[in-house]
DNA sequence: GCTGAAATTCTGGAGTG
DNA sequence: CACTCCAGAATTTCAGC
């Protein structure tokens, strides 16, 4: 990576355990002036190295009750199928969405308020992938240890 | 949810998007004074609403270039088992850890320098969870669309 | 990358309904 | 009890070096 050194790394690496972590306490920890910490973190989100920042947040409090992986297999995977799961990544239930090697490709987490609502966005895929999606497995998702390089307690 | 209100909800969802918001600026969106608004935030980290904060990084930018998925069939799930979870959710590599339906109920996400790493953290799971674990299935992410509420672009 | 001053935000206590 | 207001503390920001 270019331009990228030891400290911007460990920068990186605190900001992922504590993406709320004051510039003053993040400079203490790498030795580096609140201003500097700042040019930096900046550098970094410019660069695309920081996407952004999420507090991980217990889905039951938002009603969530329901936590679904869907892995589908889609017959064809191009450019087309591409625009199609941009357009997914930007639903807000959808939480997490990966291309993976092996046979079911696609992998997606979603939160759902109830079962209907899993029922509807397994529809939505249905229609958006036509012909081409050749299976659905939806499992649901029982204990979350960790999320986000945050563990449960 | 007991004494969680329309206002501490909308927090949530807020928090989930933009994890490094201003106590002021969310006031401003909740309409409620920053102090109003660091109360309730205080009161949602003790309820465990919120379980922490992350800023979502490239992963490539510290040298992980190899973004996994494990997915674990064990023959027992007990209270044993949690405990090993719990250890292997706490390890630097691992990024997130569910328990889910289906045959394979473990899954596991993590990063990686090098695929001899990825050898090693395999090693690692056989050694913990011995006979009780009956399949490994590995997949390597080609593609991260979206992650931890946060979209790609 | 540092410094220092100004602007903004955060924090905790007293007061209000 | 949750909210507001307010003053002091801390942080962030932005200039110049």
């Amino acid at each position: 990576m270019p331009g990228i050194d030891e400290k911007d790394k460990e920068i990186l690496r605190i900001l992922r355990k504590e993406g709320r972590i004051t510039l003053t306490e993040l400079g203490r920890r790498v030795k580096l002036s609140p201003a500097s910490v700042k040019n930096r973190v900046e550098k970094l989100e410019k660069l695309g190295a920081i996407k952004g920042y999420s507090a991980i947040i217990d889905p039951a409090f938002l009603d969530e009750f329901v936590q679904v992986l869907f892995e589908l297999k889609l017959s064809i995977d191009d450019k087309n199928v591409d625009v199609i799961l941009r357009r997914i990544a930007k639903l807000e239930n959808v939480q997490a969405l990966y291309r993976r090697s092996g046979e079911k490709q696609i992998l997606i987490r979603a939160s759902f308020h109830n079962t209907d609502e899993v029922k509807e966005f397994a529809g939505m895929l249905k229609k958006h992938f036509g012909k081409n999606l050749e299976r659905v497995e939806v499992t649901l998702i029982i204990d979350t240890f960790k999320e986000c390089w945050v563990a449960n307690e």
